[in-house]
DNA sequence: CAGTCCCGCCAGGCG
DNA sequence: CGCCTGGCGGGACTG
């Protein structure tokens, strides 16, 4: 449903280029659907390759991505081993619990050899540190192991990088997460959004679950999970926050920085809540802020709290300014969330 | 114009 | 040296 005007000069005369049709999404869904059998066992990158019609360097990307989530597994040279989804929960899980246990575990930043005896393993791996394999988890990790439900690959690639400053990394680190928001939305594990007032372009965690017709609800349980943990300690979570972060990579273990990546992020959304919370009492106004996704609406709906109450509540108690900031990252991931419920409330029945 | 992200160059790694 | 991998970012496409 896009215009065929391609006023591209072609190539070759009669085919049409598009864009979409060449996306990582796509090639990933096509993918999947090829490798997506109780017989396939192995999967071979030529094989891939040239029954997707698509070049190899593409098929490392799917394949990468599809590999730090669990569904594929590198079996050898040419060879991935199909896991399929049923492995997705499992690797999201570990993801989850890796992150929480230790930083100093045994696959976050750094690591690839098992050898860590002699720890003289400098910057070597700076190589492994960028694959997209890594990212991806990280990527992953973020909406897990973090109380952030939207995510924007600005403030993802911030979290991933530390190097706020240096503006060409952060170009490629958003690059690389838009190829795996891109895969990962073509599987339904995140879901395409906007903030709700800067409409800023942005992913919402999904989860494995929802797309399934055999109704495992992982997901939606995990979320229902955070959800809860609003109403409590606070700090608490903006401690775990920070070690989500850190652990992703402990080079930096200033708080400074996070406080800048939120900052960076919601400093003026903070001022807009100052706002909001004043001439708002009540009735917020959300604008046209649609979910979008969903068509079988299968999520649970809870009690919703009043969050503005609950800002005036907590609110003052964070004079420290990376507390504050995280504090206005809470609550508008709140407020995403309460739009959401709230919106579906509403357009509950519509024809 | 800002947001996306395709495409393929080319550098490591390995046999 | 040739082949497999896959980081990287220019710049074309999109809304």
């Amino acid at each position: 449903m896009s215009s065929f005007l391609s006023r591209e000069s072609e190539p070759d005369s009669r085919t049409f280029y598009c864009r979409k049709e060449k996306s990582l999404g796509l090639l990933c869904s096509n993918f999947l659907e090829l490798y997506n059998h109780d017989s396939i066992q192995t999967i071979g990158l030529d094989d891939a390759a040239s029954k997707l019609g698509v070049e190899r360097r593409r098929i490392y990307d799917v394949v990468n991505i599809l590999e730090s989530i669990g569904v594929v597994a590198r079996k050898g040279k040419n060879q991935y081993s199909w896991k399929g989804f049923g492995e997705i929960p499992r690797a999201l899980e570990k993801l989850k619990v890796l992150d929480e246990n230790e930083s100093g575990g045994s696959f976050n930043v750094k690591i690839d050899g098992q050898d860590n005896s002699s720890e003289s393993s400098k910057h070597i791996d700076t190589k492994r540190e960028k694959s997209l394999w890594l990212i991806t988890q990280n990527f992953v990790k973020l909406f897990l192991c973090s109380d952030a439900e939207i995510i924007t690959l600005d403030s993802a690639a911030v979290a991933l990088l530390g190097d706020v400053h240096n503006s060409t990394a952060m170009r490629t680190k958003v690059r690389r997460l838009y190829d795996i928001a891109n895969v990962f939305s073509s599987m339904n594990l995140i879901e395409k959004t906007h903030h709700p007032e800067s409409r800023k372009p942005a992913f919402r965690w999904l989860g494995w679950g929802a797309k399934l017709h055999n109704g495992s609800t992982t997901a939606l349980a995990l979320n229902e999970s955070k959800k809860r943990m609003f109403g409590t300690e606070i700090a608490n979570h903006s401690l775990k926050r920070m070690k989500a972060n850190t652990s992703v990579h402990r080079k930096l273990n200033q708080k400074e920085n996070m406080a800048m990546h939120i900052k960076h992020e919601c400093v003026e959304k903070d001022n807009k809540m100052e706002q909001h919370l004043k001439q708002s009492s009540r009735g917020f106004v959300f604008g046209p802020f649609t979910p979008g996704g969903m068509p079988t609406g299968n999520k649970n709906e809870r009690p919703v709290g009043d969050w503005e109450s609950l800002a005036s509540t907590y609110k003052p108690h964070y004079l420290n300014q990376a507390l504050s900031d995280l504090f206005a990252h809470y609550m508008e991931a709140w407020k995403s969330w309460y739009a959401e419920v709230a919106g579906r409330g509403e357009t509950h029945l519509s024809p």
